[in-house]
DNA sequence: GAGTGGTCTAGACCACTGT
DNA sequence: CAGTGGTCTAGACCACTCC
């Protein structure tokens, strides 16, 4: 009954649950699981492209497929922005011991790494809808990757956009060697008199390109979450906006909604 | 350079972006494209099987490979819940006109199709946890299908629980046949005098379970968004949990998190 | 029954990795 | 260089859909 790609499937998987396989562990090359199952190599391949596809092996080119290691899951919430927002009149030195980020972890500052990089753009359509200024208006464009110390692939891709008029009056806001900045973007934000009244975010998930995949080093088939947050000042005016891409196969976002008493 | 099945992917690609294959359009078979592009069928199989994983077409055993009609986009939102808050004691003829479905979908009533079913269960390890009742403790357990009436795949799957002795005061709370239920869950438990206070939301994505790709009508290598909710009362009780699952390339979500003024 | 996609074979050659 | 996975061929046979 079973077709005997699958029948391979399910005793590769059986091996890898049972820990006769452990994580990292080489399979047997694919010539090897053919002459073993007794049938032919791109019989053996369709069964490890299922495997593939729900993320229990790696395929590398010319060294073999592997056990896939379990990644560490990144814990994202909605209360960071209210604990960002009660940090950002702090004294520096409290801003200095620990970010947004490290609060969501429960991680310290050195377990994280941290790459920012600005560059200067001009709004296209969608951002001069959300900024509410024209096509073209100078805005600053601000990268980052934040990544485990232990691990080689970020577990977040950021891309946040800040319009240059409102933030240029103070031009370390436009010095990316002031990153990682201590208080994040709401201190930075209060440098030049902002205040954040409301945060919303949308949450869409979608396969990745292939430039994300590679860079989140994700297996065919993993899909990313894509988090859309727009940062609104206390007047409702979008001051802040962030793409960020997370991967989908070990994230996890917590919102708490409060409820008002009857 | 470019890899033959890379080749005849992005041509198919380009005729379906440029609308010469229109959404529905069924391709030439594979025998044909092979022969067009002076290929062999497997190449040709491996060039589709790129586009499927893209959700760009969709393989139907014995009749073709169609191009994909784009499926309609899923809204949900977290003002829902003190929309629906406010809902929850307000007359019986009110609360029937819309729900939180409609009001995050912007749809009517008549324009979803809805399905419910009840029954009893024992609380395993993770719901007596959530709920602090010992294992084994009755729970009602109620699942939900959501689809929009022109479309034949739903676009959420819900499991809720109750805690069974929290609510069987009113035993219209245990029969299936009165949902849909005007109002939601917030009224029913309103029925049996309990007020939320607060709810939490855990979001994550994964590959779906084979029965949830049939279910949710997904291309492979579609991922799930798995949202789950706990309810908890004014008292800081949980009252009620949700496991939902939410098609990956058709739901979007919006959380709005306001900020204490400084 | 004709036409379609799904599975599978047996082997060739190429590209990448590590020694 | 040997060994690995990646691509590709040419064809066989099966399972499904629709007429």
């Amino acid at each position: 009954m079973a077709v005997a790609y699958e029948q391979i499937a399910d005793d590769l998987r059986r091996s890898i649950r049972a820990g006769e396989l452990a994580a990292g562990d080489r399979l047997a090359s694919e010539s090897k699981l053919a002459e073993q199952y007794r049938k032919s190599v791109p019989t053996v391949r369709q069964a490890l492209r299922v495997l593939q596809s729900e993320g229990l092996i790696e395929k590398l080119h010319g060294r073999g497929n592997f056990v896939r290691r379990p990644r560490t899951v990144a814990k994202r919430t909605n209360s960071r922005h209210q604990w960002e927002k009660d940090r950002a009149r702090e004294p520096r030195a409290k801003r200095l011991k620990t970010g947004a980020t490290e609060h969501d972890t429960g991680l310290g500052v050195q377990d994280l790494v941290f790459l920012a990089s600005y560059r200067e753009i001009k709004a296209d359509d969608r951002l001069a809808e959300i900024f509410c200024v024209p096509a073209g208006s100078a805005l600053v464009e601000r990268t980052y990757r934040t990544r485990y110390a232990a691990e080689s692939a970020p577990f977040t891709l950021v891309t946040s956009y800040l319009v240059r008029a409102l933030v240029e009056e103070n031009p370390d806001l436009l010095d990316e060697t002031k990153e990682p900045w201590p208080g994040g973007t709401q201190n930075q934000l209060f440098t030049v008199g902002i205040e954040l009244g409301r945060i919303d975010e949308k949450v869409t998930a979608r396969p990745p390109s292939p430039e994300e995949a590679d860079e989140l080093e994700l297996p065919p088939g993993t899909s990313v979450i894509v988090l859309q947050k727009i940062s609104y000042d206390i007047n409702d005016r979008a001051v802040e906006m962030s793409d960020v891409v997370l991967p989908g196969d070990r994230t996890e976002m917590y919102f708490t909604t409060p409820l008002e008493r009857w």
